[in-house]
DNA sequence: TATCAGGACGCCCTCTGCTGGTGCGCC
DNA sequence: AGGCGCACCAGCAGAGGGCGTCCTGATA
């Protein structure tokens, strides 16, 4: 293959600084999100440059381009990095080159149009001239850019000739790379080689061909000087974040901004502008209030409302009223019509929000992305984990003590700390309080299931019935322990077994006192064993448990079988064997319950097998 | 360019279940 | 005195509801 001969011009060159594309299948470096980028194909060394070197006098990096090539609608997107340079020559010529324009917005922004099949220019003002062409390769050898595999680039010193391996360039480079070289006459753009800096970039391109014939670059306004003194954190930020990748399609279709600090993008240059402030610090919306800064006027708008109390969005249904309106729909769904548009594949679950959703789904699939990193626990959502963290208490200590020069009011009075922790300290003082006053006794507590449970001992009421025994319990947790004591096979009871003498106790106070006695140190075990009238006593209870089980399965067995009546009968005359008045309405109640069941499916089997735990 | 509508994320809360400790009274 | 059941309570964790805030697509 012949060398490419490159023709360069102007003052202002944009070079290609880096060739990032996407490649046809089978050649993907790496993919994020629809993007495939192709990194660092460097060219052999016997790449013969055989261009304008005299063209290229005292190039200086002045503006870096990005370049996003789209040859198709909607797969595959080819990135290039662009760089302008400036030029002292003046000589040009211009055959053989093809031409590209680029309007630039702001400085910053590049949008390269195809007037010519391959040379790039700056529009920088209303007139253009050649030295505010960009050259971009061309010459006889002509690859598709459609068929590069692996693009390489070189940067030729410039005014120096090819001499270096570096700088032998072009046709090993594309022989190396894959490129397929194209019949002269066949339509196509070119970018062509540059030189300058000890590399040459070159990229190729097809023209009338949809695939190719539009492409954006984005410039940065960058300029040699920014480069060499070292920016702020926050310049580099924000350089960083006009560096950008964009793509434009082919003629009529939407151009496609990339952001190169994330992975957004947008095809309205309006949003990509608006989003390329959130990379910045930049805050010039300031609350006159509280001195707070925003980025956006409606930031600053929305935040002032909540010191005015503006809530201009107001519920019909309630005396809510919110901000924005988004919050006022989401509370209409949350509280009134209960629109639940997320809906869980796997269970009944809906939600009215998608992020809830997602939350829910990990309780299906047991993930858990919030590791503890001071002990194994795992949690589903971020606020679990700062619960949990609580009970480190060393970091409690960095949160929690540190001195806060702001003050922090309690919420339920008007006092002020400057400490997170004595400020928590406080309120639990609040929350300690026994709000709950049994109006039969002196008794307070603080929590109102506490205060029910309590008040069932003024009324006897024990709602907790056992299923396989009939007893009664005011607490589901004693009904719970009960059940698995007396009619859980499966259960195996911890046992504090005395060291010294043997003797088992079913809890460590009572071993504790034992030991006392006895002289030994209390010790734990799982060793099974209890006391002989226990003993007897759940033997009894098990006997009578099992027949219940048996004529309750019955009936719920009748039940499963659409037999409502003979359930009934069974589950009530069957339960009147068993001491408590409570068995034939926990009975029917499960009845209904089983039958819902097996509305759902589960079987008889199943039901039994239920009966048996 | 401003604004609206809606999505995404995070925070905080409640409800609930479970476990374990403690004290008391009865057998 | 030992054994046991019950009542009460604290603490942790699972699940989900509700809302504040920020961001973005669409549009006037």
């Amino acid at each position: 293959m012949a060398a490419t001969e490159i023709s360069v011009l102007s003052e202002q060159f944009t070079k290609i600084k880096e060739l990032e594309l996407m490649p046809e299948k089978g050649l993907k470096e790496e993919e994020k999100d629809g993007v495939c980028r192709e990194k660092d194909h460097r060219s052999p060394s016997e790449l013969e440059a055989e261009r304008t070197s005299g063209a290229f006098q005292d190039s200086v990096l002045e503006e870096e381009v990005e370049l996003v090539l789209a040859p198709s609608e909607e797969s595959e997107k080819h990135i290039l990095t662009l760089q302008t340079v400036h030029f002292t020559s003046e000589a040009v010529e211009l055959q053989d080159m093809s031409l590209l324009s680029i309007q630039q917005q702001e400085g910053v922004q590049v949008v390269v149009q195809q007037p010519g099949p391959g040379l790039l220019w700056l529009e920088e003002g209303p007139r253009q001239s050649l030295q505010q062409y960009a050259a971009i390769g061309i010459q006889q050898e002509l690859y598709s850019l459609q068929e590069i595999e692996v693009l390489q680039f070189h940067a030729l010193e410039e005014n120096v000739m090819v001499a270096s391996e570096d700088s032998k360039l072009a046709v090993s480079l594309a022989e190396t790379a894959g490129l397929i070289k194209l019949e002269e006459g066949q339509e196509k753009n070119q970018l062509l080689a540059e030189r300058t800096k000890e590399q040459l970039f070159f990229v190729e391109t097809m023209s009338g061909d949809e695939r190719s014939d539009e492409i954006v670059l984005t410039v940065s306004n960058s300029n040699v000087e920014e480069q060499e003194d070292q920016p702020t954190a926050g310049q580099a930020d924000a350089e960083k974040a006009r560096s950008t990748k964009n793509q434009r399609k082919t003629k009529g279709a939407k151009q496609t901004f990339h952001c190169d600090v994330c992975m957004f993008t947008s095809s309205r240059m309006s949003s990509f502008n608006r989003h390329m402030k959130t990379h910045t610090n930049e805050k010039p919306h300031l609350c006159h209030l509280c001195l707070k800064t925003f980025r956006t006027v409606t930031l600053l708008r929305n935040h002032v409302n909540t010191h005015t109390g503006t809530r201009p969005y107001k519920c019909n249904d309630c005396n809510m009223a919110f901000v924005t309106s988004g919050e006022l729909v989401r509370h209409t769904r949350y509280k009134h019509t209960h629109e639940k548009p997320f809906k869980c594949s796997m269970c009944k679950y809906a939600s009215v929000e998608a992020s809830k959703l997602k939350r829910h789904v990990r309780s299906h699939t047991g993930e858990r992305p919030f590791q503890c990193c001071q002990c194994s626990y795992a949690s589903r959502d971020t606020y679990k984990l700062k619960r949990h963290m609580r009970t480190h208490s060393g970091v409690h200590m960095r949160n929690l003590h540190a001195y806060s020069a702001a003050e922090l009011k309690c919420r339920y009075c008007p006092a002020v700390f400057h400490e997170r922790y004595a400020l928590i300290q406080h309120q639990k003082t609040h929350k300690n309080e026994k709000r709950f006053k049994c109006k039969h006794c002196s008794y307070a507590c603080k929590q109102e299931r506490h205060m029910t449970a309590h008040i069932r001992t003024h009324t006897g009421e024990k709602p907790f019935t056992c299923l396989s025994c009939n007893k009664c319990f005011r607490q589901k947790q004693l009904l719970n322990a009960h059940f698995r004591k007396y009619h859980d096979a499966n259960f195996v009871p911890t046992v504090y077994k005395c060291s010294k003498c043997g003797k088992g106790f079913s809890r460590w106070i009572n071993l504790h006192r034992h030991s006392e006695k006895c002289g030994s140190g209390e010790a734990k075990s799982a060793a099974s064993g209890k006391g002989r009238r226990t003993r007897k006593r759940k033997q009894t209870i098990l006997k009578e448990a099992t027949k219940g089980q048996k004529e309750a399965a019955k009936g719920w067995k009748e039940a499963a079988n659409g037999d409502e009546a003979a359930a009934e009968e069974a589950s009530t005359t069957k339960g009147e064997q068993f001491p408590g008045e409570m068995f034939p309405v926990a009975c029917r109640e499960t009845t209904a319950r089983v039958k819902e069941e097996v509305d759902e499916g589960v079987t008889c089997e199943m039901l039994l097998n239920m009966m048996d735990k």
